[in-house]
Order: C-alpha cells, then structure tokens, then sequence
DNA sequence: GAATTTAATTATGTATACAATTTGTATACC
DNA sequence: GGTATACAAATTGTATACATAATTAAATTC
C-alpha cells in the first residue's frame, strides 16, 4: 500500500463515518498498521487536515474532525452557492474524456443503489460530484467544493437509513438527477444544470432537515389532544 | 524564529512577490537558511501547498505557485462571489473584540499609504481582509477566501506603480472603504457591506483590467484613422 | 559528430533515534 | 478526604542518517 492508497483510504473510512468524528489518529499505531514510519504517515495526516477531514492540535495529535451543529448551519448557508457556481462552470469547460469518466462512475453508483450496499453509494456519489469540481477546474472554488463535499458524505451517513422506503426514493432520484446532469453537461447547458443541482440539494435538505426541525406534521399531532 | 514565524516568512515573501511565482524553494537550503532541519521545514511547505501559496510536484520539490493568465480569469470569476458572501457573514457574525483588532489593522494600513511603503501596504491590506474572513467563521467559505487572497495580493502587487497619482487616489479609496466597512460591520449593516465590497472590488478590477484588457478608448483611438 | 546509454551527482522521500511537551498517577501536605 | 506537587509514561516534534528517484555529465557506440 503506498502513500497515496493510504490516504485515500483513510479518507474513505472518515467520509464513510468508519473512523467517526473526533477520533484520535494516533500516529504510531496507524504507521504501524500501514506499515510505514511516521514521517509519511504525518504528512498524510497534514494532507488531511488541510483538506478538512482532521483537525491537529499542536502537541496533542490528530482527531477526525467534529461535527457539531454550527456547521451544520454553516453547511446549509454555503453549499447551494458553491454547488451552482461549480455545476455551471462544469457545464461551460467539461472535457469530452471527463464526461465519459463521469459516466462510467455514475454506472458504478447505480449498481450501489441496485444492490443497496450505502457504503458504495456514499464513496461513488462522492466520486461523482467530485469529478464535477475537477470538470470545473477552478482553482479557487475547488478548496471549499471538496470540503463540502467532504461533510455532505458525511451528513448524509449519519441520516440515512438503509431499510427505509423513503430513502430509496431519495436514492433513485439523486440517481436520475445525475443522468440529467451528465446529459446537461454534455449539452454545455449551465442553465439546466444550475436548476438540476438546486433539485439534488433539495433532496440532501429535506433529508437532513426532516431530522433536524422538529417534524410540523408530528407536532400537530402531539398537540391535538392537549 | 519558530515554526509558524517561518511559515509566515516565506508566506509575507511570496505574497509581497519577493519570492517570485515559479521559484524553487530547495528543501537543504531553505532549512539550512532557517537553522531547522528538513523534517520540519518540509511540513511548513506542505502546509503553504494547501494553502495555494506553493506548488509541489512529487519527486522534484516545491515551487512557489506561478499567476498564469488562466489563473486571473478564474480569479475576476470567482472573487467578487466569494467576496460578497465573506462579508455579508462577516457583518452578521463579527465580535467586538474583532472589530477592535479591526480598527488596529486598519491604522497600521493608514500609515503604510501615508508613507507609500508597498510591501507594507500590501501586508496590511491581507491583514484586514483576512480578519473579515474571521469574522465570517464559515469553514466551508475560508478555504477559497484564503486562496483567492494570496492571489489578490499578487496579482495587485503585479500591477502597482508606486509614482502613479492615479494609484493614489486608488489607495486613499480603498482605505476610506476600509473605514466605511468597519463601520457596516459593527452595525451589522450587512446590505452596505456587501454594496462596499463590490465597490472595493472595482477598483481593484479596473486596475487590473486596464493591463490585461486593451483600452478600449485607446482602441478607438488606434482605429479611428485607419 | 550526434545520439543513446550509463555513471555520478543532487535532491526528494523514508526510517529511526532523540528531544520536548503533555497527560496520567502516585505521594505528600493541608 | 481533597488538593497540590513531583515523578513517570506516553505521545508529538525535530534531527540525522539512509534509500530512492531525477537530473546532469560523461563516455561509448553508431
């Protein structure tokens, strides 16, 4: 396994919440399960705490980072923005080998969905929107996209629930969102695409918020009888 | 001088454009200069690569990152967004202490213009505009609020003329605008902000834009004869 | 003489050893 | 019994030595 396999697997298993929030990284142990010293095992560690996944503390080591309720505020505010500002410029400079890329991830995140493995779902949606940041190719947006992206996996874990009808609704939509995006892509439709995301992130809204306000419908009824 | 004063060396020296894009940063020379060893002096340079201040490619060691002029349409994309939403933040979540600082910031800015010292001005310029990004406190945002800071710096570093009296009055205006957005923000006027920063942003954009573009009124000029 | 291959040099990447800081525990003291 | 201090264990931070990859220069071959 080499340095880069190791980061992206470590990054996996936080975006997959397998390594949950606020776990300690500790370096020896983790360069002795990867079997590499510490110093490459630090600097992966670094790699992901620029990117948002780890937070280090000086003198106190490296902890999966938290997720507390701000963010989630923070997310709310900031993802659509970002998200619409990356879909159209994808739309305006996808090249004809991303595009093809970017269908051959999608065949992957639908045969995840098929088969209802939410670990796959979660890594190869996460590939998807990912490949739309690159598609992008903005150097300034792309730090905060992949930060997004980074909590919305991990947002998304934490409310979903395999066995639930509503949730595979949700899953086969974002999956056709996807189709439609690919084809709005191809089309350099940057208006199409814009609507297209709004969709998708009402569906992560509806989902995240359906736990986070307390449910109008349920409290009318707890209500009622009072 | 510890770890996070170099860091802070080499970063003031890139953004001031001592250190020109495309520079080596040669990891032996640069810890021998520093009197630390390659360990830490590497992670300085990783933490700079994250930030988009240096570029490094694997195997052939650390550059500071280059200005292509793909990088500047990016930048007029994306900065006026990034800018606005910073502020609009910043003026609803800024705490008195911040606004303090603010102020501190601000005087050091003043007295650089008054004595024209350019580095100076550049330095305190990134100052004041990266404590707004503070006072935003929107994770997902600061990443590219950062990146597109560094970039700023330089790109108006590039394109400064110190004897020119037309960038005078630019930077008499940028600092009355400074003046102006502290008071939006210890208002919490986030409206005003918002119509500051676009303000601010133009100047910045003519400057900018009357290099890069031609002059249409000069092309008028040249084409009037012919 | 030009081009390709090979050796030497130089720089980056990794491993290990040592230093410094922090945290947990035990003991003394109030 | 509770608090404070001192000591011990564990973990992070730094330095140095070694391994590996890239570049340059030299040498050999065509």
């Amino acid at each position: 396994m080499d340095k880069q396999a190791i980061y992206d697997d470590l990054k996996r298993q936080i975006l997959t919440l397998q390594l949950e929030p606020g776990t300690a990284l500790d370096e020896a142990s983790l360069s002795e399960q990867y079997k590499i010293s510490r110093t490459p095992l630090r600097e992966i560690l670094r790699g992901l705490a620029a990117e948002g996944c780890v937070e280090i503390i000086s003198n106190r080591g490296a902890y999966v980072s938290s997720m507390e309720y701000k963010v989630l505020r923070d997310f709310f505010i900031t993802a659509p923005m970002i998200y619409a500002a990356i879909g159209k410029l994808a739309a305006q400079h996808a090249k004809p080998e991303q595009i093809q890329q970017m269908r051959e991830i999608q065949e992957k995140f639908r045969v995840a969905v098929a088969i209802k493995a939410s670990s796959d779902m979660v890594y190869w949606n996460q590939c998807f929107h990912a490949l739309m940041g690159e598609m992008a190719n903005n150097p300034y947006l792309k730090p905060s996209y992949d930060r997004l992206l980074i909590d919305h996996a991990r947002i998304s874990q934490t409310f979903y629930r395999p066995r639930d009808q509503e949730m595979e609704k949700r899953m086969y939509s974002a999956q056709q969102h996807h189709d439609e995006m690919i084809a709005a892509i191809e089309a350099g439709d940057s208006q199409r695409i814009v609507d297209l995301i709004v969709e998708h992130w009402e569906l992560s809204r509806d989902l995240i918020e359906h736990f986070v306000k307390p449910d109008p419908l349920a409290f009318e009824m707890a209500t009622a009888n009072s």
